[in-house]
RNA sequence: UGCCCGAUGGUGUAACGGUAGCACAGCAGACUCUGAAUCUGUUUGUCAUGGUUCAAAUCCAUGUCGGGCAACCA
């Protein structure tokens, strides 16, 4: 026996196409080192399919042994804002958290790129440095932007346009679709090197009005790929930038600043989604027209997530948040980072779903229960078992002695021996769910029924003796008798009872504020065949109830996650305050019993 | 319409010319002081037609279906 099999196996490594490609470069030490980027455009909050995107990039670091730089690809200014630029940094952060966070390529705050000569060249470079804890204080660092390249970027445009390989072109926006469109020339096409730097310079000047000119690349007129007719590379903008302030009035297009970023900042695989594979020429062409130095990145393109039961279109989102259909990009119904995170989901759950669903170039529809499967499998291992009760009736032991209080004992997590015991009161009156008892109890129901048993979990199996109704027929309350002999550990305490349910001592409960969430569309495919979202929201995708809790879960702390015994999974929100709890309901344990009275 | 990409059970993915496997979902059962978890078993699949080959999910051709692009968005 080798050494090595004894070895605890090492945590699954996914194996996908691209990091196949990753693999064969590190093989053939193609690179120095493996640098990726996840590069949003702060225009709105992250969502789970950035997630799919910031696992693949940061876990590609992770694996091989590299740096994944964040940078906010803000070459729009009319459309971008520091508010999604700090919610984007504060998600990737959380996501990343305890993972890659070692792989986190940041920069000194302010800092832009270099000018530095490289094989006689002169070049643009700005190296990564690592958001590792200690190295330096946070404050200290920022992500990349793209917007901190526009000198460079404006620098490469005059290079094209000295190569004759970039033109100023007057046609309007229209003109300029038609001319495209048809594969027909642009009658600028021909200016002269000298004719188009002066006009370059003069839209940087500001001289012209929005959308007067535009700076093109002079590739073809009318090759198959329509992007690569003379596609557009500058235009006019007199519109501020978050980052840039009134710099600059000429915004490079997303194609042009893409690669040229990538180059700056020495990535080498540039991962992306499948709708920019018609893109890949472009970029190619761009980068090896200029006859760059150093080493040049690749695009890489795979397929986005789609998830049923969800949109995901940051357009959309942000229609919701508008019309207050939810309560922002937070709430907890959303598919963005910060709705999933506040709904109680952790960063281990959203990680392992990336993991299970795969990289492929294969546009599908993932079922969320591959999501709720993540979230239940991570929060079956970690949290908090507590016993509290939503809808309650109440309940009274008629042969326990009024004003007797015993402290039973309770385990917190049966996954985790670590987790200890902690003590719940028991007394004479209690409330129990509601869904517990049934006058007329459905076949296989075996929970609590006139003159059946069940049993207390951590405490005695009783028997329901007489159901008090009020004058309108109003159920009230239960009259039950409690096996005295038969609490945990007692002399009749093996005896068998079909039905074990939770409880809460009446006296001892606390009332908290409790949000059930559940999916926010009705159906799989919300915009299937052209079909308005917002037909299909789910009127019951929130329900606002006051339940009653176990009364250690008075010290609940944010960070920690529980489980209502029997129920679900829950979560503090940020909204509670100290006596005033309110809890998020981040996903229902499974439900045998409700698909088997489903049946019929 | 042109160009690009894709197609493996209900869903998502693996198999890289040599036994079609895994996960989720489903179903059935065991266990259970959570109708959870756990455990056992199980239904269902290579888009079609040709070709290459001793051998094809895999290579080739054609077709079908699906997705993307044709923004002074990214």
């Amino acid at each position: 026996m080798s050494l090595e099999n004894k070895e605890v196996p090492a945590a699954p490594t996914p194996s996908d196409f691209i990091r196949d490609i990753v693999a064969a470069h590190v093989a053939e030490n193609k690179y120095p080192r493996i640098h990726t980027r996840f590069p949003p455009e702060p225009n709105g909050y992250l969502h789970i399919g950035h997630a799919k995107s910031i696992c693949l990039n940061f876990g590609i670091a992770r694996e091989f042994g590299g740096v994944c730089n964040l940078r906010m690809d803000d070459t729009n200014p009319a459309k971008e804002d520091i508010e999604y630029v700090e919610s984007i940094q504060a998600d990737v952060n959380w996501l990343i958290s305890a993972w890659a966070d070692d792989k986190l390529g940041l920069k000194p705050k302010g800092k832009t790129p270099e000018t530095i000569a490289e094989e006689g060249k002169r070049d643009f470079y700005l190296p990564a440095v690592l958001s590792t804890p200690n190295a330096q204080p946070a404050t200290a660092l920022e992500p990349f932007y793209a917007s901190d390249y526009f000198d460079q970027i404006y620098d490469y445009a005059e290079q094209l346009i000295e190569k004759g390989k970039a033109f100023v072109c007057d046609l309007t926006p229209e003109e300029t679709d038609e001319y495209r469109r048809n594969g027909k020339a642009s009658p600028f096409r021909d200016r002269s090197p000298a004719e188009n730097l002066n006009l370059f310079q003069r839209m940087k000047a500001g001289e012209f009005p929005d959308g007067s000119r535009v700076l093109r690349a002079k590739i073809t007129v009318d090759a198959a790929n329509i992007w690569l007719r003379d596609p557009l590379l500058y235009r006019i903008k007199k519109t501020d930038h978050h980052h840039t302030g009134a710099k600059w009035c000429i915004y490079p297009m997303y194609d042009f600043a893409h690669c040229l970023s990538d180059y700056i900042e020495g990535i080498t695989h540039s991962i992306c989604t499948l709708e920019f594979e018609v893109h890949r020429p472009l970029y190619d062409w761009i980068l090896e027209s200029l006859s760059l130095p150093r080493p040049l990145p690749h695009q890489y393109e795979f397929a986005r997530l789609s998830l049923s039961y969800t949109i995901m279109s940051k357009r959309k989102l942000m229609q919701l948040v508008d019309e207050q259909l939810v309560t922002g990009w937070d709430d907890p119904r959303m598919p963005t980072i910060s709705g999933i995170r506040r709904r109680g989901v952790t960063p281990e759950a959203l990680r392992n779903f990336a993991y299970n669903i795969g990289i492929t170039k294969y546009n599908g529809l993932t079922d969320v229960s591959v999501l709720e499967f993540a979230i239940r499998d991570d929060l079956n291992k970690r949290s908090l078992r507590r016993l509290a009760v939503l809808r309650p009736i109440k309940v009274v032991i008629t042969n326990y002695p009024e004003g007797k209080v015993e402290e039973l004992d309770a385990v917190n997590n049966p996954e985790d021996e670590n987790a200890g015991k902690r003590k719940i009161p028991f007394a004479r009156e209690l409330f129990i769910e509601r869904d517990d008892f049934a006058e007329v109890p459905p076949p296989k129901f075996f929970r609590l029924k006139p003159g059946g048993e069940v049993r207390l979990k951590y405490a005695y199996i009783i028997k329901c003796e007489e159901v008090v109704k009020d004058a309108a027929g109003n159920l009230v309350e239960l009259r039950c008798t409690a096996d005295l002999d038969s609490k945990t550990g007692g002399a009749t305490s093996a005896r068998k009872v079909k039905g074990t349910i939770h409880w809460v001592s009446a006296a001892h409960a606390v009332d908290a504020e409790v949000r059930l969430y559940d999916r926010l569309f009705t159906e799989a495919e919300p915009e299937k065949d052209g079909r308005d979202f917002k037909s299909v929201l789910n009127p019951h995708s929130l329900e606002v109830i006051t339940a009653k809790l176990e009364p250690s879960l008075q010290e609940a702390k944010p960070e920690a996650r529980y489980q209502f015994e029997r129920l679900a999974y829950f979560a503090l929100d940020l909204d509670s305050k100290p006596g005033q709890l309110v809890f998020n309901r981040t996903i229902t344990l499974k439900d045998a019993w409700a698909k088997e009275a489903h049946k019929g």
